[in-house]
RNA sequence: GCCCGAGUGGCGGAAUGGCAGACGCGACGGACUCAAAAUCCGUUGUCCGAAAGGGCGUGUGGGUUCGAGUCCCACCUCGGGCACCA
C-alpha cells in the first residue's frame, strides 16, 4: 500500500448490522441533516434591525461574530486547508449557540481575480459563467461538510448588489483627505469650506485666485484616492501594473512570477500612509498574534530619526537618518542614481562616470540587484556638501546601495558606524573617522578596525562649541540633543519615515469592480453620483489585457477597458449642463472586494446603505469602552498578514473617521491556522510524482519502480500531494474528516496528513454510536442503571475540560477527552442512560451530523443546535481523596493517598509515616517539606 | 544580517513551575473465529533486572528553584517573515 493512500474503512461483508456506523451509514446520516437544517432555516441569525430584523430573537443573547477568510472560487474547488479552518469556526460557531450566544457565522467568495480571467481567456466563455459554476460547486463542498452557515447572509464580490457597494465605499475614500491635526479623515467639502474660510492653506497657493481646473488639482493632492504619476511597478508578462505588497522579495511578480519594473504612469493611489501610526498603534488594541503584529508593524516600517539639511552648490541636499548623533563622523553623502540633483552636482570631468553609472543601474530590475551580490559600487559626483555641524566639505557620491524608494534617496555617510558606509568607504578610500569609543576596546584607530561599530559608547570628536557630546555616553541622549541642536539652528528636524508607500490601486485588467469614475475633457477626474451605482462591468469577448514580452520594460499598459469604446465615451450631467465624459478603464485590485466583505454579511440585502448602522453596531461595534470592535473571531492563513489585513483595517478606519462603522478595527480577534502538510516525492531529476501513486518499498519509496525522495511540504497541485476533501467524505463521512482535522494537533500549528491515522476518529465515533445505537434494530441502548458515583465524577471532569479547551479554541484536546470518557463507557459496556444526553451535546460542535442522529434516536425531536450545552457541578470536581506523589529531594519515592480536605499538616503526617518514605529517608531528619494541597509533598532531606 | 515561532517515544501530539509522554496512529500479546477482517481486553520512552525494583530521559551547555519540558542566559538546528530601509 502506498504511504499516502487512504485505508479503506472496513468492507462491508454481508453480515455486518444494518446500523453499524459505516462511512456510507455516516453519508446517508449526513445528508438527511443537512436537508432539515436548510428546511428549518436552523442556522438563521437574527438581526436587531433591517430585512433580517428579529428583536425578539436578538434580545438577552450575546453576540458573537465568528469569521473565516473567505474562499477564492478556484476551479479545482475546496483544498484541505479551508476544511480546516472551516471546521473550526463551526465548532467554535455550534459551541458558542449552545452557550446561548447569537452566532453570525456565514461564507461568501471572493470571486474577482486573475486565474478566471486567465481561464476566460482560453475559453472565450466569460468569467462570470466560470466564476458561477464554481461557486456553485464549492457551494456543494460546503455543505457537505455541515457548516452551520446562514446562507442568506452569503455574499460574492463580482455580484453587482456587491460591488456597487465596494464602488460606493471607493468613492467615500475619494471624498474624503486626512487632516493631520485631528489625524483622522474627513469629506472634502470640509477642505474646501476650510480653504475658502482661510482657516487651512492650499499646498498649491491662493485658493481664491485659483481656476477650477487648479482648485480639482489642489484637492487631488489632499484626497485620499488620488491620481497620480508616480514611480509604480510595471509587470509586462501581466500586463498590468500591481501594488508594492504584490512584488516579492526577489523583484517579480507574486503573481505569475513575472519580472517587474519601476516605470513612471498615471495610475490611482491610496493614501494609505496617512494611516501608518494608528495602523501601528491601533495593533495594541487587538487580540492577535505577536507575529502578525509584528509582520505588519515590519511592512509599515516607522523609524524615527531627523532630516537634515547639507548645502551645496546646487543647492541644499535633505538627508533622513535615525542616527543624526553621529552627524560628527559624516565624511562623505551619497545619493541614490535616480536623485533629482544629480545632474546639478555632476562636474563636467565626471559627468561620462556618473552618466554610465546611472544608465547601468536603470537597467537593472530589483531581482538583477539581488542577484550582484551587496559588493559596493559608486561614482564621484565632483562636487562637496557642507557638514552644517562644523562646516567640513565632504565629497557627495552616487550609488545604488541608495535606494530612491525610502527616505529622502539621499544619505549622510558615517562609516565608522554604519557597515554599509563602512564597506563603501573602504572600497573608495574615503575617510573613516571615530566618534565613539567603542566599549569593545578596539580604540578609536579607525584604519584597525574590522568594521563599523554599533552601539552605546562614550563620544569623541563630536563638539563644534555650541553642541557638545563629547563626553556623553548613550545614543538616546545624543539623538536627542542633536536635533536640538539642529532644529534651533535651522538645519533639520525630528522626523519620522515608513517603509510603507502608497497603495496603487488600479488594474489594467478585466475581471474586477470598474471604477465610479469618469474624466471630463481636462482630464480631470469626476466621481459618479451615487444613483449611477453599480458601474457594471461592461460586456465583452475580449477580457485579456495586452500582454508583453515580460522583460519589456518599456511596454505600456493596455486595459480591455480601454477597447470599449462605446462604453467609454458618455454624456452626462453632473451639474453643469450634459458633457462628454470618458470613463475610467482601469479596475481595482482583487484587494478591494475583501476590504470590506464582513461589514455586508451582517446586513447582506440592504439596498439603502452597505450596513445599517444598528446592525453594525450590534455585531460589531466595541462592548466596552476603549475596545476596537470587530469581528469576535476570524481564522484564516498567514498569508495574508500584511496584503488584505491591511487593506482592510485601513478602509475600516476610513469608514470609521466618517461615521459609517461604530468599530475602530475590523477584526478584533485573529487566529492563523496553520498549514496542511503532506508528504511529496521526488524523482531523479527533482520532478514531483503523484504521491498516491508512490509505493513503500523495504524503507524507501518508489514511483512507477524507480526510488524516489521524500519530503514533506504544504498540501497542494504544485507538490502532487494533494488529497481532496470529497474523497473523505465519501470514505468516512464528515464528521469524521472534520474530527481527524481538528485532533490532528492545535490550529494554530502546521501538521503532516497522514491517513492511515484518520482510522482513529473513525473508531471513536463507531464507539459512541454502539454505545447508544443497537447496531442490528437501530434503536437506543443504553445500560438501565444510572451511572455509579465514579462515572459521574469522569463526565462532570469532562464537561469541565471540554468547555475550557472549547474556549481557547483547543479543539484537539477536546476530543481527546471526549474520547477518553467514551473509553470509560464502553468499559461498563454502554453507557449509562443519564449519560447519553450529556455526552451526545457535548459531541454535538464536533461531530454535528452523528450528533443530530444520536439526539433523535434518544427520543428528542428538535435539533440540538440550541440545547444547552453541559454544565459541570462544581462539587463533582473534586475527589473524595487525592493521591499525593511523595517526593524525596524533587524524585517521587511514594504516593500516598489521603482525605481531599486534609489539612496540609495531615498531609504531611501521613506521607513521613510512609514505610517506602521512612525506608528512603533511612532516619534522617527532614531539612525541609512542601505540601502542595492537591498537588504534591517534597520532602529534602 | 534583523524580527517572530518551534525543538518531547517509531509517528502526530498532551502536560496553570508540581506524578513527562493524555488522546490517536503504528507495533506486540490475548479473547472471539475453521480462518481472516471487524470488535473487545492487555502491553508499548529507554537501559539494567527472571522479578521486585532501580538508573537515565523533553536539541546542547549553564543558571534560578524544595521542584524546570515549562522561567533566565548562551549556543545549535529547523520553520516563517523582512532585508543594501540610512
Amino acid at each position: 500500500m502506498s504511504p499516502t493512500e487512504a485505508p479503506t474503512p472496513a468492507d462491508t461483508p454481508a453480515d455486518t448490522p444494518a446500523f453499524r456506523y459505516t462511512g456510507a451509514l455516516a453519508q446517508v446520516i449526513e445528508s438527511r441533516w443537512h436537508d432539515r437544517w436548510d428546511a428549518e432555516g436552523t442556522f438563521e441569525a437574527p438581526n436587531p434591525a433591517g430585512p433580517l430584523a428579529d428583536p425578539a430573537k436578538v434580545a438577552g443573547r450575546p453576540r458573537k461574530f465568528i469569521l473565516d477568510m473567505f474562499p477564492y472560487p478556484s476551479g479545482t474547488g475546496l483544498h484541505m486547508g479551508h476544511p480546516l479552518g472551516f471546521t473550526a469556526t463551526d465548532m467554535y460557531a455550534r459551541y458558542m449557540r449552545m452557550t446561548g450566544h447569537n452566532v453570525l457565522y456565514t461564507m461568501g467568495f471572493d470571486a474577482f481575480g486573475l486565474p478566471a480571467e486567465q481561464f476566460a481567456v482560453q475559453t472565450g466563455q466569460h468569467p462570470a459563467i466560470t466564476t458561477n459554476q464554481n461557486i456553485a460547486n464549492i457551494r456543494t463542498q460546503l455543505r457537505r461538510l455541515g457548516l452551520s452557515h446562514d446562507h442568506r447572509r452569503s455574499i460574492s464580490t463580482t455580484d453587482p448588489g456587491y460591488y456597487r457597494w465596494t464602488q460606493w465605499i471607493f468613492l467615500q475614500v475619494f471624498n474624503s483627505w486626512f487632516d493631520p491635526d485631528l489625524k483622522k479623515a474627513r469629506r472634502i467639502d470640509e477642505l474646501v469650506a476650510e480653504f475658502e474660510a482661510g482657516t487651512r492653506a492650499p499646498k498649491g497657493g491662493d485658493w481664491a485666485a485659483m481656476s477650477a481646473s487648479e482648485r480639482r488639482r489642489e484637492l487631488e493632492q489632499w484626497r485620499l484616492a488620488y491620481v497620480s504619476e508616480a514611480p509604480v511597478n510595471w509587470c509586462p508578462g501581466l500586463g498590468t501594473v500591481v501594488a508594492n505588497e504584490e512584488v516579492t522579495a526577489d523583484g517579480r511578480s507574486d503573481r505569475g512570477n513575472f519580472p517587474v519594473f519601476k516605470r513612471n504612469m498615471r495610475q490611482w493611489m491610496m493614501r494609505i500612509t496617512t494611516y501608518a501610526d494608528r495602523l501601528i498603534d491601533d495593533l495594541e488594541l487587538l487580540d492577535w498574534t505577536d507575529a502578525i503584529k509584528a509582520m505588519q508593524r515590519n511592512w509599515i516600517g516607522r523609524s524615527e530619526g531627523a532630516t537634515v539639511h547639507f548645502d551645496t552648490a546646487a543647492g541644499p541636499i535633505t538627508v533622513f537618518t535615525t542616527r543624526p548623533d553621529t552627524l560628527f563622523g559624516a565624511t562623505f553623502m551619497v545619493l541614490a542614481p535616480e536623485h533629482g540633483l544629480v545632474d546639478a552636482l555632476t562636474t563636467p570631468e565626471q559627468a561620462a562616470a556618473v552618466a554610465e553609472y546611472r544608465a547601468s543601474a536603470a537597467a537593472k530590475d530589483d531581482y538583477d540587484r539581488q542577484n550582484e551580490g551587496r559588493e559596493k559600487t559608486g561614482v564621484f559626483t565632483g562636487s562637496y556638501a557642507t557638514n552644517p555641524l562644523d562646516g567640513t566639505q565632504i565629497p557627495v557620491w552616487i550609488a545604488d546601495y541608495v535606494l530612491m524608494g525610502y527616505g529622502t534617496g539621499a544619505i549622510m555617510a558615517v562609516p565608522c558606524g554604519d557597515q554599509r558606509d563602512f564597506e563603501f568607504a573602504r572600497k573608495f578610500g574615503l575617510p573613516i573617522v571615530a566618534i565613539q569609543d567603542p566599549t569593545d576596546g578596539r580604540g578609536t584607530d579607525t584604519s584597525t578596525w574590522a568594521d563599523a561599530f554599533v552601539g552605546d559608547a562614550p563620544y569623541v570628536n563630536s563638539s563644534n562649541g555650541s553642541l557638545v557630546l563629547d563626553s556623553v555616553a548613550s545614543v538616546a541622549e545624543g539623538v536627542r540633543l542633536t536635533n536640538e541642536w539642529l532644529a534651533a539652528h535651522g538645519h533639520g528636524e525630528a522626523t519620522i519615515t515608513y517603509k510603507l508607500r502608497d497603495w496603487l490601486f488600479s488594474r489594467q485588467r478585466y475581471w474586477g469592480e470598474p471604477f465610479p469614475i469618469v474624466y471630463d475633457v481636462d482630464g480631470n477626474p469626476h466621481a459618479l453620483p451615487d444613483d449611477l451605482l453599480p458601474v457594471n462591468l461592461p460586456e465583452t469577448d475580449q477580457f485579456s489585457p495586452r500582454t508583453f514580452d515580460p522583460d519589456d520594460a518599456m511596454s505600456n499598459p493596455e486595459s480591455p477597458l480601454d477597447r470599449l469604446q462605446d462604453w467609454v465615451n458618455i454624456e452626462l450631467d453632473l451639474g453643469d449642463g450634459v458633457q462628454p465624459y470618458r470613463r475610467d478603464t482601469n479596475v481595482m485590485p482583487q484587494w478591494a472586494g475583501s476590504c470590506w466583505y464582513e461589514l455586508r454579511y451582517l446586513d447582506p440585502t440592504n439596498e439603502q446603505a452597505f450596513v445599517d448602522p444598528a446592525n453594525e453596531a450590534y455585531w460589531m461595534g466595541p462592548t466596552e469602552p476603549d475596545a476596537s470592535g470587530g469581528v469576535d473571531l476570524y481564522v484564516g492563513g498567514v498569508e495574508h498578514a500584511v496584503l488584505h489585513l491591511l487593506y482592510a483595517r485601513f478602509w475600516h478606519k476610513v469608514l470609521f473617521d466618517l461615521g459609517h462603522v461604530s468599530s475602530v478595527e475590523p477584526f478584533h480577534r485573529l487566529f492563523n491556522q496553520g498549514y496542511i502538510l503532506a508528504a511529496a516525492y521526488q524523482d531523479e531529476r527533482g520532478m514531483y510524482v503523484e504521491a498516491a501513486d508512490v509505493q513503500a518499498v523495504d524503507g524507501g519509496y518508489r514511483y512507477d519502480g524507480q526510488p524516489v525522495t521524500r519530503e514533506y511540504g504544504k498540501m497542494g497541485k504544485s507538490l502532487k500531494n494533494a488529497i481532496d476533501p470529497d474523497e473523505m467524505c465519501q470514505q468516512y463521512g464528515a464528521d469524521t474528516l472534520r474530527l481527524y482535522l481538528m485532533s490532528m494537533g492545535p490550529l494554530d500549528a502546521s501538521r503532516p496528513w497522514e491517513s492511515k491515522d484518520v482510522v482513529g476518529v473513525y473508531r471513536f465515533l463507531q464507539r459512541v454510536w454502539r454505545n447508544i445505537v443497537d447496531e442490528d434494530t437501530g434503536a437506543a441502548r443504553l445500560l438501565p442503571e444510572p451511572a455509579d458515583a465514579d462515572t459521574v465524577r469522569l463526565l462532570h471532569r469532562t464537561i469541565a475540560g471540554v468547555r475550557e479547551e472549547l474556549d481557547n479554541l483547543r479543539f484537539n484536546t477536546a476530543i481527546a477527552k471526549l474520547i477518553e470518557l467514551n473509553n470509560h463507557l464502553t468499559k461498563l459496556g454502554g453507557c449509562p442512560v443519564d449519560i447519553a444526553d450529556p455526552l451526545v451535546k457535548m459531541l454535538a460542535p464536533m461531530a454535528p451530523h452523528v450528533a443530530e442522529e444520536l439526539w433523535s434516536t434518544l427520543g428528542h425531536t428538535d435539533s440540538l443546535a440550541f440545547e444547552p450545552f453541559p454544565v459541570a457541578d462544581p462539587a463533582l470536581l473534586v475527589a473524595d481523596t487525592v493521591e499525593y506523589p511523595v517526593q524525596i529531594n524533587g524524585k517521587v519515592r511514594s504516593r500516598v493517598t489521603v482525605a481531599a480536605d486534609a489539612s496540609g499538616d495531615d498531609v504531611l503526617a501521613v506521607a513521613l509515616a510512609d514505610e517506602k518514605v521512612v525506608a528512603a529517608l533511612a532516619g534522617a531528619t527532614p531539612k525541609k517539606t512542601i505540601v502542595v494541597p492537591g498537588r504534591m509533598v517534597n520532602i529534602v532531606a
